[in-house]
DNA sequence: AGTTTGTTGGCAGTAACTGTCATTAAAGTT
DNA sequence: AACTTTAATGACAGTTACTGCCAACAAACT
């Protein structure tokens, strides 16, 4: 069934999953960069492509639209999260493991990536596509929220309770993202409004959820 | 401060708001019409402009993109729903209240209209530029939410736990519809199928909300 | 009729993409 | 090393969603 065979392949290997991933990555950390300092609309696709170090063509292979560029920045987030919602152990309270947990999301990536993500939520406020393409993001991500819950709660994921409490846990991420992004707004991203950050998250997420664990 | 004064003015007066949701309306219905005939990518302004009997220049006055054409028929539904959740008694159960109060949301509505909206609801699915814009408008009618539910819950609009209730109900909405349309796929909408979606709506949101009423 | 204010339509222009194809890169084969 | 194969890239033309601008028209009042 598995078709694991290793076929010599001729001519040139696609490029692996993880180099592309590097290649949008880097492609997203300069279009976050030019939307910030000079707003989405008056970037340009060729902006973006001159300061990755690509041609304009390849830019619209790598992403569809100019505002979908910050997908890997806030998908790199969004996925530490998942990680860490997926190390949710089943004694434990959904509170106390984010208390615990959630730390290294925020230590793993860079700083500086933090900072961006944190631009890009402010933009979206300003700027309609950015705010569609940003929840088209929010939107997938719960997907996959759906389906660590799902395995949580013993349910397959297209339930419809599942997919409400995955919405839930979303909405509240979405809610608290906000807030953190306001709050950081001038000054830079200080230990307190971090853990001030994480311990509203983890309150609400609790409160959302209190008919998941424990109850 | 109030400026009430009927100073008598000169020249042509501006179209009232009526009148400007009414042909925004009339456009929406032939650019969804033409979305579901030929998906949304085929169907280009000019064709919804001449089926609408306007300019493309005006219809791009009226709608800035050509998928928010579809906002004033899905508006139309959630202010409808909005309306509902506004006459929610303080004494009575969500569940109850929908039970009785959420007929009339189907019947005020022309039943072309709520096909329309289911048609729209499952292009969104396969059309991405038209999920966007779907979602931009259930995050604006999740602000309106807001609003109905911090006077029910006593508190400002912009408290984190009414932005978090206000999303819940959303989510539950979207999910409920999500269902509700795909159902109502190959067949229309039969009395059944509706009463079900009216029945685990009200179940959903009751469960959902239980921490704001009676608890 | 004339003036004022607002809406509409036509037309040119911009920019975000897309299709196509020649060129280059990276592998294996002889 | 030359050759073949497969895949990525870049250059260029083309399409289309939208915008700016201005002339034409509509509806009010004088």
């Amino acid at each position: 069934m598995a078709d694991g065979e290793r076929v010599p392949r001729r001519g040139r290997p696609p490029v692996s999953d993880e180099q592309r991933g590097r290649q949008r990555l880097d492609i997203s950390r300069h279009a976050v960069r030019l939307f910030a300092e000079q707003g989405v609309a008056a970037t340009s696709g060729e902006q973006i492509a001159k300061a990755a170090g690509v041609s304009e063509r390849t830019l619209w292979r790598y992403f569809s639209t100019k505002e979908s560029c910050v997908e890997p920045l806030l998908t790199q987030m969004i996925d530490a999260f998942r990680t860490v919602l997926h190390a949710w152990p089943p004694e434990l309270g959904l509170i106390e493991h984010l208390r615990t947990a959630y730390q290294p999301v925020i230590d793993s990536s860079s700083g500086a990536d933090v900072e961006a993500v944190l631009a890009v939520v402010r933009l979206t406020h300003d700027e309609p596509a950015l705010r569609a393409a940003y929840l088209v993001l929010r939107e997938r991500a719960e997907e996959t929220f759906t389906e660590v819950l799902a395995e949580r709660m013993g349910m397959r994921p297209h339930t419809f309770d599942v997919r409400v409490q995955a919405a839930v846990m979303s909405a509240v991420l979405k809610a608290a993202a906000d807030d953190f992004a306001r709050e950081t707004a001038g000054r830079g991203i200080t230990p307190e409004a971090l853990e001030g950050h994480r311990d509203r998250l983890a309150d609400a997420l609790g409160l959302a959820t209190r008919g998941l664990s424990g109850r």
